[in-house]
DNA sequence: GTGAAAGCGCTAACAA
DNA sequence: TTGTTAGCGCTTTCAC
């Protein structure tokens, strides 16, 4: 049975015009009962399944959104794409998903893909927060866990400074007074914020040393690695690190049993996201908790929701984030704030 | 500026036609110089960016190509969809992703809504191999990692049955003689195919015992714990376990260290996919690789090549995949086959 | 409550 | 080489 492409058949086949047809598909009141179970039973027997190309170009809305993340393979990332996705979906959406590489111009050829699609919305975790995009402005931007220049973007992430302090608060507790910081790549404002956090906690003790010069890389486990070679040379040896993501810390953690270092014993690791491998590794890991999937609920939510007009509305989101401790024995504690 | 959106507009400000725009925007030979230089610059100026809705819904073809995996959060998903939607790019092409959760149900939906989204082409990974799917038929479909019933969609995957050969092969060279068989879904071809290698290679020599009851479940950490924790227990506990996928086999690490075990004193595991994680975790993961870009590549290639009429062309690809031996020292050592 | 028809922005066939 | 125009499949106003 070939299936029917038009409506025009449709509504040859069932008898009525082409506007009853589309008042049935988009459920509007004013048809009589006769006729829409008449259009109904057409439209299944056919097949029959509207283009979505010609209703997006009348309706000027194509029923899809844009996502652009630096890197799927991610973790963090691929879990916010997934949480995204799913929202996306139960709202009758698609997702357009791109891989920016952490290249500025890559994201503005995704941009300009996206804009020509006439995607509905656009949400995006710029590779550097500090550049903007050209042809943004005719359609709502929600910027996710990092900041976007100019005024038109939303933007929701999480409390980066809160969740770094919390983490180096837990450790100045458990004893530590020499803890490094690896960061994420130095240009960008999470790193900055988790970076300050870190120091501001820091600075509320009398060390007997000055910190160790903090690492900065790319968020994977190679950094991880380097960074924890780099601190475990050192003369006066760091017995805690802070990484600014679970991967770095995983790297860390890989770095130290190279080196026949026993965590927690010898050195103690904190990470940041609370992927779900963190409660996998050995031994498992103590992270800072984001709320992913609020964050990619709320982006899709900032995404369709048609701002235009209440200047008022909040511009910046900061989803609460939660320390969430691991030891060898027993249930992860939760720590929240 | 306010960006200029009929090509109408474009025409009238260059003084042209549109058919000479339209000319000009998509490359035909026949336009004088003069005038495409005019229109290029009016273009330029005016911000100008086709509408995609239009084009599509005119030349019927949105270039755009849908993406259906199970579960984005799987690391080797990730890697796939990275690298199909590399490549769609790469060929003008973008890539809208749906995640099934493992639900033929949801894999149906999101079916429908890249159908009514015209897209080029879709690349699935199907949740149950063994169900098949309504309204395609339209569109090329490319199988991928698992088959689809039907017969219009082509199919690629790694060579499964091989992959789990020479990791079973290996375990026998160590000196293995009971070793245990972790599964993805059972009722999935690929984790047959990977029982059948597992199986056959056994069957090659004289076992004191019977092999263990295999263990199946789903492609995550949880089903390695879990399976590790049964075979552990056993009476006739096995020296060496071979997972159907990597993830799979980091839990079985875990278990093992939760067991005080040492891997790979007490107890040899081996993966399957090689994704990054498996050079990161403790101890470095040995394991089957699949040549996951050429997969997304080809799957690409696939969706996007017009096989309509040459009916003979290869219906399913079936790519190789090697053995990477990775030890406590040195360089991870690749055994093809 | 229903039908007729204009038009969304674009391309390609045809005419000049 | 360039302009004119029909029409892709749909929605919606307007008239009945």
């Amino acid at each position: 049975v070939q299936a029917i492409s038009s409506i025009i058949e449709i509504a040859k086949r069932a008898g009525v015009s082409t506007g009853t047809v589309s008042r049935v598909i988009n459920g509007a009141p004013n048809v009589s009962d006769e006729l829409r179970a008449r259009v109904t039973a057409t439209i299944a027997e056919a097949q029959y399944r509207p283009n979505g190309l010609a209703r997006g170009l009348r309706n000027r809305r194509s029923k899809t959104l844009g996502l652009i993340i630096p890197d799927i393979t991610n973790p963090f990332f691929s879990e916010l794409a997934k949480s995204v996705e799913v929202e996306a979906t139960r709202r009758g959406f698609c997702l357009i998903l791109s891989n920016s590489m952490d290249s500025s111009t890559v994201e503005q050829s995704h941009v300009d893909a996206l804009l020509e699609r006439n995607v509905d919305g656009i949400i995006i975790a710029p590779a550097i927060d500090t550049v903007s995009l050209a042809g943004i402005g005719s359609v709502p931007i929600v910027a996710l866990d990092r900041h976007l220049q100019g005024e038109s973007a939303r933007f929701i992430r999480s409390d980066n400074y809160g969740g770094a302090a919390s983490a180096v608060r837990y450790l100045l507790q458990l004893g530590h007074r020499n803890i490094a910081f690896v960061g994420g790549p130095e240009r960008l404002t999470i790193t900055k914020e988790r970076y300050r956090g870190y120091v501001d906690v820091l600075a509320t003790i009398e060390t007997a040393t000055s910190l160790p010069v903090p690492w900065y890389g790319p968020f994977n486990y190679l950094t991880g690695v380097e960074a924890a070679q780099n601190f475990l040379a050192l003369v006066d040896r760091p017995t805690a690190i802070f990484a600014s993501n679970d991967q770095q810390a995983i790297g860390v953690l890989r770095a130290a049993a190279d080196a026949g270092l026993e965590v927690p014993g010898d050195l103690s690791i904190i990470g940041f996201d609370d992927i779900p491998l963190a409660q996998c590794v050995i031994p498992r890991l103590t992270t800072v908790a984001q709320a992913i999937q609020s964050l990619g609920a709320l982006s899709v939510d900032l995404a369709l929701s048609k701002s235009s007009g209440r200047a008022l509305e909040a511009k910046v989101l900061t989803l609460p984030v939660s320390l969430v401790v691991r030891e060898s024995t027993g249930p992860p504690r939760v720590m929240t704030r």
